[in-house]
Parts: C-alpha cells; sequence; structure tokens
DNA sequence: TATTCGTGTATATTAATTATCTATGGATAT
DNA sequence: ATATCCATAGATAATTAATATACACGAATA
C-alpha cells in the first residue's frame, strides 16, 4: 500500500513556496526542474491543488503559483486528500457477496465487519494527517536560512 | 492509495476457517472456488499466510488448511503485514535529495519532517488493525449459524 | 502583445497487482 | 504402496494504476 509520488512532489513545492518571500509567484518551469519532472505532468499535480484551494495559480507576465492560504491552515490531509481523492484504502463487499452466497446470512455480517474495522483504521490514519500543517514542518527550518530563498533566481 | 485484493481475501478464507467445527482442514479447491479465483494463485495466498504463522497447511489426504492459532490471537495487522509486508506507505527522500541538492540544509531537514509525519499516520493505521482480531469479527456472528457450518460440504 | 497559466486530449512507459498454467517433489493417512 | 494434497518454483499473461510527456488552443494580464 504505496502513497502516490504526486503527494509527496507536492508538499515539497509547497514547502517551497512557503519560503519564498512575500509569497511572490513562483513559474511552472522553475518548479518542475527542481522536481525534475516535465511541465505538462506537473501542472496536472498542481492543478489539483488549486482546485483544492491550496494554491492560487497566477497568468500574466510575472504569474505563477503561490500559496492560497497561510501555512497554519494546510494541513498534511489537505494535501492527501486533493491528490489521492477521497477514496476508501477497501471498497469491495463484492467479494463477501460471492462467498457467503448460499451459505449463512450471519456470515456475511463478518466482512462487513471487517470493512468497519479498515475504515476506522483509516480514519485513524486520516486524523493524524490533519494534526499536521505545513507550519509544522517549517518550524523545523531556521529562520536565517528561510529568508534568505528565493527560488524564482 | 489502496489495500490489496489479497487481504481481503485472506481475511474472508480466515473467517471461513474460524467458523469450520474442530478447526479442520480444508481443501485448496474448495476455498479457492468459493473465492473465484484459481487454485494456483491461491496457494501463492496462503503461502503468505502460513510463512506468518497465521495458518498451517497439511499435506496429506484429508488434508488442507487450518488455522495456526486461536482466533484471538490473530490480528488484522497480522493479516496485513502477511500480505502486504512491512513496507512503509513512502519511502524516498531521493526527491528531497534533488529538489534541494545546492540550496540550504535547513529546507531539507523539511522533507525530514514530512516523511516523519507520514510514518506516524501510518503507525496510527496500523495500531487500529492491531486493536482487532479475528475473534472479534466473529463476536458478530451468532453461535447457532456457526454451528452448521461445514465448508468442507 | 508576449508571457504564462488553464484545459483537454492523446499517448507512452513503467510497475504492481492479479491471475493462470505447468511440473516436480514431498508428506501422510489409510 | 499409493492416492491425495500441499510445497515450491518458473513462465507467462491480463489488467490496472501511476507516472510521465507532448501538443494545441484559449484566457488572463502586466
Amino acid at each position: 500500500m504505496k502513497m502516490s509520488q504526486a503527494v509527496e512532489q507536492s508538499l515539497v513545492v509547497l514547502i517551497m513556496l512557503a519560503v519564498q518571500q512575500d509569497n511572490a509567484p513562483v513559474k511552472s518551469h522553475i518548479l518542475s526542474s527542481r522536481l525534475e519532472v516535465s511541465e505538462s505532468y506537473f501542472k496536472k499535480t498542481m492543478r489539483k491543488l488549486r482546485i483544492a484551494g491550496i494554491v492560487t495559480a497566477i497568468a500574466s507576465k510575472e504569474g505563477g503559483f503561490k500559496l492560497a492560504r497561510p501555512l497554519h491552515q494546510i494541513t498534511l490531509l489537505d494535501v492527501y486528500e486533493a491528490i489521492e481523492g477521497e477514496d476508501s484504502f477497501i471498497h469491495s463487499t463484492q467479494l463477501a457477496d460471492r462467498i457467503f452466497k448460499g451459505s449463512d446470512e450471519l456470515v456475511k455480517s463478518g466482512t462487513k465487519e471487517v470493512l468497519a474495522i479498515i475504515y476506522d483504521a483509516e480514519q485513524a490514519f486520516k486524523q493524524k494527517l490533519a494534526d499536521y500543517t505545513i507550519a509544522d514542518i517549517l518550524s523545523h527550518i531556521g529562520e536565517e536560512s528561510i529568508e534568505a530563498i528565493d527560488w524564482r533566481e
């Protein structure tokens, strides 16, 4: 069970935007070349972040992407769900239906319980992600070094 | 981020074995046909469960698979890890290295923090799975109906 | 009016999952 | 003994999702 690479890529981009002075917009080709992915692929990921209200896109000369909200209002769950969607880790019951077809109804309820437990575990995972924001990540970086960074150069 | 089908298949098989009277061994071809997968594929999954010490294989006429331990000693985490292994949801840092190469060391530590948070969330997920056993699932099934089931028929 | 994002489509590559078939060898109950 | 069934392994295939690129036209704006 692996998390999409795009989630990590997104988080790194957000860190980059977060340390950009004055939240000045940074161009696609600069960010994508830093990530070493094509601008085309990069924009597909950024689109998801934009739709989720995490970044703002500015179409203009001197345009680019910037953060849409303060750092402490962007949780890791926001980013995760923006990229991965809200699908559950498991989505089935079809299997249970196949197996217990013809046998006791009460056994079928056992698999329903399985789904409930996995859903419960999934919620625990997501709650942890919701507990942390980009600001928490940035708090591990020294103030001085942040002021010195301009990704547009 | 999706859980392997094999995890759900395994749980269903364990439920079937759990309600089998006297923990009598059930043959591969019976279980695999119930799951509607080939016996060959089914055995590959069962092998993982056997290596994890969850089921016992009996090679003999009147052989088959049975549970290796009491129901309450088989957690959902045991099953999950038997099938999915112990890989983390995210495994990288390579990306961080690529991006922050040439820029400040302190920024790199931001991505380390990201990995730590995701690992934390993953542990929360796994802890929930460890909190439940096959016995918990079975507790949702009436005693009477369990006594009536013989999967070997 | 040049620059840059927005959107959409088509396509390619890679990797993992899911799955089957076959075949040889080993354990054991009767 | 021998039939039955698991153990292991290798080759192969289908399906799906993730990852990725290229291209083209439209829209916003400094």
